[in-house]
DNA sequence: CCCTGAGATTTACGCTGTAAGTTGTTCCCG
DNA sequence: CGGGAACAACTTACAGCGTAAATCTCAGGG
């Protein structure tokens, strides 16, 4: 709910839709029609906000124009009165998951506000798996992505770190947060979803020629085995080494 | 050109395609015709090669069955007689990618081992784009996958790395591997291509709205900056903090 | 010689994103 | 009140997609 600007920055220059903003000031959904019940007006909010819970529960291949007009009771074509194109909706719809990250507030040790905002990254992707390959694909960020950005570099730089180091270290915990994330999402999630697959997994594999591989199949597929941890288990791990980065000389568990 | 059995593993089922290996002996590329010069046959191989090909040049949205039929002379359909779908397909041009990677050999330091392996997969989703998104999304890891995969978790164990820690250790170092690797893709590579996009980018860029983002982006879009050894700073970072998590008791510098 | 069977082809279906043209409604201005 | 500009929604159409199903082609074996 929180954003209610998008689409700003990306320059674009379609011809009509994106952006309505400055025209007025009068809420679009209290217009017209006084109190016949036609059907709300599209809104680009609307559009965005009913393709996530189509991508959310059935998938981001299901998304398709014609199916997303069908749920807000209008024909494909009418979308494009609110986004210039498919591209486009993704665009937004990207920088809407984006709206829902964690951005760090000055003032808070660093570590805990990195670990805040990595953690609510991949919360997010797991909330909206099909979001995943959008977050940072896009090449048109949105103001929230950039929000969240220069949040995360404001706050490297007021931990100390100096503006190159804060790349470096950026870089490596987005990457660290996306390839995660990406990676558990590929694995089957629950348990009673992760024993057959696991299971079938390891009866078809050639456990002769790939030992290893079976015995860590073998772990992972423990139903005691409790993956809920690894995240920020190695997020910590990477966090240690960007503070040791920062200060080479410190011991080996600075306060 | 190493790989010459490929779907073993998968199960899969289908009805004729997938796998000729114990049919005979027979060169395929021998075949009939005498000295006519007929089109050479249709096999897996050629069909997997010419589509990694297709897909390196145009992209993979380029990739369509008639396009890839094209290329090989033939009708879209009649690549279906050693191929079941797209979908193995992408499954057999992933595996020809992971059969570039580099697998780590025994007896040597591994970290030297996981250093090399680590680069031999960003240096082969850089010369193969299209592959990031396939290589760890796909849920039938083919031969070569599963090679490198045992490789690398064979090196962790050598390592004295105990079993859970290897799989810690192998999810964060292949996070990180992927994840980067998926954030240079996005970016624009060339200097003679960043530049003018990071100029618009900031020329955009509400400067007083996130500042610390600008003047990162700043510091990236100079030209001095050489982005080339940004992978490797990572991974040694990494992989010192996984020889850290091995050996909690060692000093900084462990050698 | 024809039979067989594998592989190439043809045809067809339902789906996609979206360009282009048409209709309908709402709002502002005189 | 009427006229007309804006614009949202609808309709139609098109090229392209993956692939099921039926058909055609032709080398090799009996």
């Amino acid at each position: 709910m929180a954003t209610s600007d998008l689409g700003r920055p990306a320059g674009r220059t379609p011809d009509s839709p994106r952006r309505r903003r400055g025209s007025g000031a009068a809420d679009p959904t209290a217009a017209h029609t006084g109190a016949s019940e036609a059907r709300p007006p599209l809104t680009r909010e609307r559009v965005l906000h009913e393709a996530v819970s189509l991508a959310d529960e059935d998938g981001l291949a299901a998304l398709t124009m014609r199916r997303l007009g069908q749920r807000l009771g209008v024909e494909a074509m009418s979308l494009y009165n609110h986004v210039t194109s498919k591209d486009d909706l993704l665009d937004g719809m990207a920088d809407l998951v984006s709206d829902e990250l964690h951005v760090p507030v000055r003032g808070q040790d660093w570590r805990q506000a990195l670990r805040q905002a990595a953690t609510s990254a991949h919360d997010a992707v797991v909330r909206h798996p099909w979001a995943s390959t959008l977050l940072e694909s896009r090449s048109h960020p949105g103001p929230a992505r950039l929000r969240y950005l220069n949040g995360v570099i404001g706050a490297l730089l007021d931990a100390g770190f100096p503006i190159q180091q804060a790349y470096h270290a950026m870089l490596i915990l987005d990457s660290y947060i996306y390839g995660f994330t990406l990676q558990e999402l590929n694995a089957p999630s629950t348990p009673e979803q992760a024993a057959p697959a696991a299971e079938e997994f390891l009866a078809e594999l050639p456990v002769d020629e790939y030992p290893h591989l079976a015995s860590m199949a073998r772990l992972v597929m423990d139903p005691q085995y409790d993956r809920s941890g690894d995240f920020a288990f190695g997020l910590s791990l990477v966090i240690d080494a960007l503070e040791r980065m920062r200060r080479p000389d410190a011991g080996p568990a600075p306060g």
